[in-house]
DNA sequence: CGTGTGATTGCAAGCGCTTGCATTTTTGTA
DNA sequence: TACAAAAATGCAAGCGCTTGCAATCACACG
């Protein structure tokens, strides 16, 4: 970890031992080309010494990285987005995998190929495989880049034409069930609160809107209001969307934080939740069932899903084809929905 | 990224260019000591042939890594300590900074001495140097880890014998703040929830209680409740501690994601926040300005923490000595406090 | 006491890149 | 036109490690 300069190398241990380097590595490797009484003796030895393998060159001769790289395709300044609760559960899972797999995990806000190292815009082969986290609006440029450099899997909105291993939740589905269960409550103007420019949402709007016609409805434009994520912007944008009110009496929201917003504008107009309105969110972050009303929303199998990207690129690096995965998503009923006031 | 196999590699660069591998890398890293002419054939010819220097055989050119470990010390299994918004934001701003000055930021979730690589049992020097997110119980394996690794910062609170880098709020001043707002409006019997195991934790609770004796009261055992950090068991361990009411009239919380459990549990058992109770939390995070009530709290300053700590550790790589920083807190008064409501 | 055998160990090349120094080419000038 | 100086390029060693293959060693058997 110090400064290279100051760092005990095989030749030393070798030098100490009065062996050669290539006896020490494969001692330290647990090779049996070893006497096992030569390879304890360098064991301690190099354990008394505070030797500490330099990864580096030793990734460099066995020409491997054993490191992924994970990428959260985030614009630069939006702290908030990666703030939503969803990113660091995600992370944690796939830091937890992939050590279990003996994977380091590189972490990168910014897609390699807007990367500009100083003075050398090439991009580095840093790692063995990379993650993307949600696609955003980068669906072609990971498409080209899960070409040229291999190794790829993403979490985000699966769709058909994919040509490398997407992992996501049934978006349609999730939508469809949110929107349907307002409408089994006898709701009937549903609004729906997101960013359908991002695949993900898009997909939960088409489930929205799935589910509106099946019951004989159509969507109102009116009622569709560009939400970004962001909690501070969620709740600007809704501000003016309440007073619509009572031309909506359900709404759903594509993320528990937009709900959260949503759900602040409308008690300060004086709308109760869920009396008045029902909203459903989606996500199932961890405060979601305590706040005030507790927030009826779509689950979303993260854990799941994060063991299953790892298990996938695992695949793909071990020369397996991967195909992509839909994750089923479960309705949660809490307050927010208003389900309890219907028995 | 592919497979290093397949992997273009200066050397074939340079044959395609007709010049030698050094002019290749030279031209590359953009010496002047190569012709601009050349410079800009080589540069072309490398960008056609798809090439992407392999970081490795660099850095280990170069003796360096490029890289900063970040380590979240956190209890394998609890994913929920993790999910605390406050660690995302922290990691969004380091791998940030640390990406602006150069770095990459290789995530760990286990601290290095308790890592048991398979065959190998010696740490790996793979980073330049590496960020703690939080001390937690690991105070002297970080000391020992820091004398004889180097280059470390930690986030945590800061107190006297520290030999090494530590940035970290006033939580003190924070406790102390929170407890003494809660005061002035009036309240005379605070509970205090949290987990005193916690270096930082304890530092909020002396805050308060010293807020506490400045009043010339003095801290009600019965009062201190032993809190995790979980939203679930924060829900769980709060809950019979809300039958005491009305022997409180006031509860600081030692994190936000706390506060709002006990909130739940007030509702919950009709006891009305703020009138009743008041409550002020710890964090700030994105969501405690918009739930009802939104969330009195201590705000922290995590942005400019974060850049402070990635400042102190290029210092420390670049052999200065790096004293310890204690960050301000400020009190954001919102709803729960019941602040509005004494006007 | 030779010699074959398997168990240990060492040699040296190589992973892909950087860089000090020597070498070659170009340029400027007398 | 010749030659010194400056500019551009190449050579080769080295970063710390792994590993195929050759060399050595200990021992047992005939």
């Amino acid at each position: 970890m110090a400064r290279r300069s100051s760092e005990v190398t095989m030749g030393d241990i070798a030098r100490m031992a009065g062996v050669s380097e290539s006896t020490v590595s494969r001692a330290l490797a647990g090779s049996t080309l070893v006497a096992a009484k030569t390879r304890e003796r360098i064991r301690e030895i190099a354990h008394n010494a505070n030797f500490s393998i330099n990864e580096q060159a030793r990734n460099l001769a066995l020409r491997q990285t054993r490191t992924i790289e994970v990428i959260f395709p985030i614009e630069r300044g939006t702290l908030q987005q990666v703030s939503d609760p969803f990113f660091v559960d995600m992370l944690a899972v796939l830091t937890d995998e992939l050590g279990k797999h003996g994977y380091d995990v590189l972490m990168s806000r910014s897609p390699p190929w807007d990367e500009e190292r100083p003075g050398c815009a090439f991009l580095g082969a840093r790692a063995d495989g990379v993650i993307f986290v949600g696609q955003g609006r980068h669906r072609s440029e990971i498409r080209d880049f899960a070409r040229k450099h291999g190794p790829v899997v993403v979490w985000g909105a699966v769709s058909p034409g994919d040509d490398y291993c997407v992992v996501g939740s049934d978006n349609v589905g999730g939508g469809r069930l949110a929107t349907s269960h307002m409408l089994s409550l006898g709701r009937r103007k549903i609004a729906f609160l997101g960013d359908t420019d991002l695949p993900e949402m898009r997909q939960r709007f088409e489930g929205y809107s799935e589910a509106l016609q099946s019951h004989g409805l159509s969507v109102d434009d009116d009622l569709v209001i560009h939400t970004p994520f962001d909690i501070e912007k969620a709740r600007e944008v809704s501000q003016p969307f309440v007073k619509l009110f009572p031309r909506f009496d359900g709404i759903f929201a594509c993320s528990d934080m937009i709900a959260i917003a949503a759900i602040a504008n409308l008690r300060q107009a004086g709308i109760r939740v869920p009396e008045d309105v029902s909203i459903v969110g989606f996500d199932d972050i961890p405060s979601s069932g305590h706040v005030s009303p507790s927030i009826t929303t779509i689950h979303q199998r993260i854990h799941r899903s994060g063991q299953i990207m790892v298990e996938k690129l695992i695949g793909i690096l071990g020369g397996e084809a991967a195909d992509p995965v839909v994750m089923e998503t479960e309705l949660i009923v809490r307050q927010s929905c208003g389900a309890h006031l219907s028995e």
